[in-house]
Parts: C-alpha cells; sequence; structure tokens
DNA sequence: ATTGTAAAGGTCAAAGAAAGTCAAAGTCAA
DNA sequence: TTGACTTTGACTTTCTTTGACCTTTACAAT
C-alpha cells in the first residue's frame, strides 16, 4: 500500500472524532518514516476544498498545519457548487454564483460582499492565466468556511 | 505553544480589564523564563499602532513599558486599519490584524473566516513579489466593505 | 553642579525551528 | 511504453528564540 494512502487514512481516521486536527509535519513524517514534503502531497492530492477540507499552516517555531474537515451532508448546497468549479473561474461566473448564493439565503450580503470582492477583477488584478485559477482558488476555499459548524 | 503566544495572550488578558498596562521588562521575562528581548519581539509583532495599540516605555532606574489600547468606533478602526496598511502585507501580519479585529469586537467570526481564507498563503500561493501585495489589495478592500453604514 | 554607577529598557544579528517548493527519479497500470 | 501518480531530497522562506552589546535615566557621592 502506498505510504500517501496510509497518511491519508491516518489523517481522516484523526478527523473522525474531531473536525478540526492540527499536525506538526515532522513528526508525523517521522512517524510514518517518509520525507516531510510527501505530508505536503498528501494534502495537496487529498485534502482540496472539493474534498470537504480547508487547510492553513503556520512555519517557524512552533509551527504546525491544521486541517479542518466540513460536514458536508450538512451543506449539499455548498459542496456541490464547490465541486462544479473547475480550476479556473471567470468574473462573470463567480458573480452569477454569488448571486444565486444571495437569492437563495444561503449566505448573507454582508458575505455575499465579502465574497465578490476577494474574487472581483478590480481588486486581483494579475494576468489571466494567473487569475482565473486564483479566483477559483480563493473562491472555493472561501465557500467551504462558509459551511456552519 | 510558542512563549510568544502565551506572553501575548497575557497581556490580551490584561488589558481586557483595563485599557492600559504598565509592565517591568525584566520582571514579565522573568516569569516567562525567556529573555528580556522576548518582550521587545512580542510588542514588536503583536502590539504595533496599526494593530490598535499603543506603546510607550522609559528606561532607567524604575523604568517599565505602557501599552495602552486604543478604542475607536468601528468604521474608525477599520479606515484607520485601511490607512495604516501600506502596498504589501505579508500573511503574518494579516493574521494579527485579523485576530485584533476579532477580539475587538469589530467583525464577527465569520467574517474573521472570510478574511483569513482570502489572504491566506496556502490559499494565494503565489511568487512572492505578488503575493504580498495582492494580500494587501485584497485585505483593504474586503475591510472597506465590512464597514457599517 | 559633576560624575559614577546601577538599573532599566533597546537593538540587531545569529542560531534554531518549522513548513513550503520544485523538479528529478521511481512505480505501475493500461 | 507511456502517462499519471508517488516518492525523495536539496534548497528556500518564514517565524521565533537567544544573547551580546548599546543607550537612557535615576540617584548618590563628591
Amino acid at each position: 500500500m502506498r505510504i500517501s494512502d496510509v497518511i491519508e487514512e491516518f489523517i481522516k481516521e484523526m478527523l473522525k472524532t474531531e473536525d478540526e486536527l492540527e499536525i506538526q509535519r515532522n513528526e508525523l513524517a517521522e512517524q510514518f518514516n517518509c520525507v516531510p514534503s510527501q505530508i505536503n502531497y498528501v494534502i495537496s492530492t487529498r485534502f482540496k476544498p472539493s474534498q470537504g477540507y480547508y487547510v492553513e499552516s503556520r512555519r517557524g517555531g512552533g509551527g504546525h498545519i491544521t486541517i479542518k474537515k466540513v460536514n458536508i451532508t450538512q451543506s449539499n448546497y455548498i459542496m456541490h457548487l464547490i465541486n462544479s468549479i473547475g480550476d479556473s473561474l471567470t468574473s462573470n461566473e463567480v458573480d452569477i454564483f454569488i448571486s444565486n448564493l444571495l437569492s437563495d439565503d444561503i449566505v448573507t450580503k454582508k458575505e455575499a460582499k465579502l465574497l465578490k470582492v476577494a474574487t472581483s477583477d478590480n481588486v486581483l488584478s494579475l494576468p489571466i492565466e494567473i487569475k482565473d485559477s486564483l479566483r477559483a482558488r480563493i473562491f472555493k476555499n472561501m465557500l467551504i468556511n462558509l459551511v456552519d459548524e
């Protein structure tokens, strides 16, 4: 069995009892006898927003990686939306998504505004090749954090 | 847990009951079993004016450090914050801003989460030259949209 | 007044502690 | 036998801790 799968299993097992897990990359790597960057690989391939996870981390002394799981069953709508978004998203597309979220009462007006600003063309103002994929990343990650606990 | 975080916590706890706190650097360092300059590190990274604090100090016999919490209205707070942010913002800086916004009740938990996600290093993951300036743009624009009418 | 000294706090750079990146090399099933 | 997925490791970036050395101030002794 692949070591990546073992690590994935382990993390998911942990996430069964709590929906937030804080790990030390080096420690975990040691535990599974692999190089630390393997942990990054596992996280980036198996704990994406589209899979219902949100990840953040901190470097330096006392650094760590936090993996959060969202309760998918509870928010079909949002997960469905996240899954329908690929690696790239235009500003028009995102606007439509947001206005649907608002009219369906999934988000508040203020939340909608925040979503809109953070994904707007003006604010991002980067070359298209990066812009649309960045927009997709930002939007999906924001969405997953809107799922109620 | 990082000693810096513990000290930060301690100071913020103190500042909950009064909005001015006078400390002796050496004494505090002793109490937390760290070198005195660690106190400076904590203050300079977590209690900057842009984070809503004002710090002054005196050397020599009877010297001390005074940390004051600047109390202003939500919209002033936010406008002030926006003005204090330049063209570039690191992920660490933004995290501290957000945790202050939250602990000062300027934003809700959900809003804080959205701010955090949309400005996090993980999500942005771009070359640093663009990342920090993009982060500043996103953050400032989101903040503007948080001001209550 | 002058000066010496102890008692604060300040600065800065080096060392330490994590995590991130990226591309090369390896594996394996179709 | 090729293409997708995985493993590995050298190198980078970020944040914290530590300590040596510096500056300022109060106070006491001249």
